[in-house]
DNA sequence: AGCACGCCGACT
DNA sequence: GTCGGCGTGCTC
């Protein structure tokens, strides 16, 4: 027992533990090893680590074995994961473990080498068939120009249909065409989005050059995609945020598509962005990275307009395509309780008679978001969180959208017995019987009655039930296709002519600030679904029915002017000193009563007051979340704020340990969250 | 996080 | 009499 070896292991940064532990070992093991060790009464796997080991507290195990299978994790890895669990304020060891493949951790080391055996077996060296793209257009080829050996982060700016994905194809085949290992990432935002993606990817490279990555994949899928990886036979990654973690040893190029979407945070663990994530993985390993958007995030634009990106354009779409014509409903003119305007519905028939097909999108979801009873003051509230559950009529139950709680409605008001209670407000599912029945006697050209269908995350459970709802829509048996924002998200219907966004109101004077911006977004990617075929595309429509078709954000809509709406909301965030003009945290905490929490964050609160690294922080007061209490657990957080990222690093790097000796009775866990999307 | 130990309520 | 609830403490 010669050596000694400083090892992370999965233990989260709550307990003492957050330093790498210190094992014996026979033979010297190198920085990046995967090896099993004892940990406790169990044994973990673990990656030996970089920097001296320190003397351990209690007594020294040894290193029960090295996965020596598998190559060691690359320093840049390790840099990434170092890099990473301090920005986020976490451990080294729980993010490090939490990003590899779970199997690798379960599989001892005699599986594992039966799985390398069994994989080296079958891969055959393939001659990967390349196919070649479509002719580019004049815009594509301008900016894959631009692109050229050009290390550093690019904001790719295009227009919905403008084409975008030729040109991470394009700029993927340049990488992996100038070095014969090189490798390529690309992320997108949702697993709904990969299948369609990686068909391109895959019928350019060829099968055994792409591998997909995301938490939907089977545990052997997911082992099987992470050692190609790392081993260097798949060339390029194509999956969600947690692939960002990827292991590649020759990674040339990071593509993130669709930067703005919030899905690219991480909303438990370690809340980490992965876009963020991508731009310090391709600065650090000197790989080019490629940030594409038709709507950017507000910190992208800005980083852009202060040339820490570079941005290139694509304004047109391609082929014959335009954007579609905004129309803007104004519902004070319509009689009172209108849910669909005269006209939209007017415009809806006559798509129906062309043939063409409309989409209708409502961010909610369900029959009605609440129930109550016309005698009383009873309401549809969830026992166990401050949330009313939803209407869903087509099992006639009430669920709460936030625990999951699920009840048959109740024949009577169970407060006062009376038989009448009644669904308030709209969700999907009502929209699409109002719509129904409205349209009830609309004819296609071939003289059969309309077809209403709705696509939301109830409608879409289940093994491929995505992709048979899509087909249909594809196929042309649906007419008028009622969702939520999941159809607005990258789905390529070439057949629609006319969006209707019908309650985009709510976003507008929402306390969060974030809001506008989510909701310009939404609407230029919904109207991005309309017109996408050129020979519809002159007579396509966006309509939007609004209480305020005055306001800024749909006059920059109307004129599909994004760099307008960014260049206002930025000047407004400025006066108001928010990001991305000042950077963020939140401490949350959940505890049994409110009382608890919130004393936890004021005790933090006043921890925070004493540190020095505070001057310049702005720490405001501890508040109940948004949704207070779910499943019985209440909520409360507090905002610190500074205008410098990295005074708020080092603020919160001396904050940490302190708050881990506060340790109030009833406290059910805390967390910091970093550059948090809802405050 | 796991996984133990440890001390109080309803059941084979 | 036990099974099991989750509070508290430890892991090189």
């Amino acid at each position: 027992m010669a050596h000694r070896a400083a090892v992370v292991v999965p233990t989260p940064a709550h307990s003492s533990l957050a330093a790498p532990l210190t094992y014996r070992s026979e033979l010297a093991l190198a920085p990046g090893t995967l090896v099993r060790v004892p940990l406790g009464r169990r044994e973990v796997l673990g990656i030996v680590w970089d920097g001296e080991p320190q003397a351990a507290g209690a007594e020294e195990k040894a290193v029960s074995g090295a996965l020596d299978g598998i190559a060691p994790l690359t320093e840049s890895w390790r840099q990434l994961v170092t890099f990473s669990a301090a920005y986020y304020q976490r451990g080294i060891g729980e993010l490090a473990l939490a990003v590899l493949p779970p199997q690798l951790r379960e599989l001892g080391p005699a599986q594992l080498a039966r799985r390398l055996k069994r994989r080296s077996e079958r891969i055959a060296p393939s001659a990967s068939t390349r196919r070649t793209g479509p002719e580019l257009t004049v815009q594509q080829r301008e900016v894959l120009e631009s692109l050229r050996g050009e290390p550093g982060t690019s904001l790719l700016f295009g227009a919905t249909g403008s084409g975008k994905t030729e040109v991470y194809l394009r700029a993927v085949e340049r990488v992996l065409d100038e070095d014969a290992r090189a490798q390529a990432l690309v992320l997108v935002p949702e697993i709904n989005l990969t299948p369609q993606l990686l068909a391109r990817f895959v019928e350019r490279f060829g099968e055994d050059s792409v591998v997909p990555m995301h938490s939907g994949m089977t545990p052997p899928q997911r082992l099987a995609a992470w050692l190609a990886a790392h081993l260097g036979d798949a060339r390029i990654v194509l999956g969600t945020r947690m692939a960002v973690f990827a292991s590649m040893p020759r990674l040339k190029l990071v593509v993130v598509d669709e930067e703005h979407d919030p899905s690219y945070k991480q909303q438990e663990g370690a809340r980490y962005s992965a876009r963020d994530l991508a731009v310090w993985r391709g600065r650090s390993e000197g790989a080019q990275v490629i940030l594409g958007s038709a709507t950017p995030s507000l910190e992208s634009w800005l980083a852009a307009e202060r040339r820490r990106y570079r941005r290139l354009d694509m304004p047109a779409r391609v082929g014959e395509g335009t954007l579609p014509a905004v129309r803007l409903v104004d519902m004070n003119l319509q009689p009172k309780g209108t849910v669909f305007s005269a006209q939209l519905l007017q415009a809806l028939r006559e798509r129906i008679a062309r043939g063409e097909q409309s989409l209708v999108f409502l961010n909610r979801r369900g029959y009605a978001p609440v129930l109550a009873c016309t005698a009383c003051d009873w309401k549809s509230e969830c026992p166990h969180c401050s949330a009313y559950r939803v209407f869903h009529k087509i099992d006639r139950s009430l669920r709460c959208h936030h625990c999951g709680f699920t009840e048959r409605v109740p024949r009577a008001c169970p407060a006062c017995g009376n038989v009448d209670i009644a669904p308030f407000g709209r969700g999907t599912e009502r929209l699409e019987e109002q719509l129904a029945a409205l349209l009830a006697d609309a004819l296609r050209p071939n003289g059969e009655p309309a077809r209403i269908a709705r696509m939301d995350a109830d409608t879409t459970r289940g093994q491929g039930a995505l992709e048979r709802q899509l087909a249909e829509v594809h196929a042309g048996e649906v007419d008028v296709l009622v969702g939520t924002q999941m159809v607005t998200k990258g789905h390529d219907f070439r057949r629609i002519t006319l969006v209707a966004a019908v309650n985009a109101d709510a976003a507008l004077f929402s306390s969060d600030f974030r809001a506008p911006e989510r909701l310009f977004s939404l609407l230029m990617q919904a109207a991005g679904r309309a017109g996408r075929d050129a020979g519809q595309a002159i007579a396509s429509e966006m309509w939007v029915q609004t209480w305020h078709p005055r306001h800024a954000l749909f006059a920059a809509l109307a004129r599909h002017d994004y760099p307008g709406f960014a260049a206002r909301q930025l000047k407004e965030r400025e006066q108001a000193g928010m990001p991305p003009f000042a950077f963020q945290a939140l401490l949350r905490a959940e505890a049994r009563t409110q009382e608890t929490a919130q004393g936890f964050l004021n005790g933090a609160a006043e921890a925070a007051h004493a540190l020095p690294g505070a001057h310049g922080v702005s720490i405001y007061s501890a508040v109940p979340m948004a949704v207070q209490r779910v499943a019985n657990v209440e909520r409360a957080q507090l905002l610190v704020e500074c205008a410098s990222r990295a005074a708020l690093q080092r603020f919160l790097a001396q904050w940490q340990p302190a708050l881990h000796t506060l340790r109030p009775k009833g406290l059910i866990r805390w967390a910091i969250d970093v550059d948090p999307l809802v405050v």
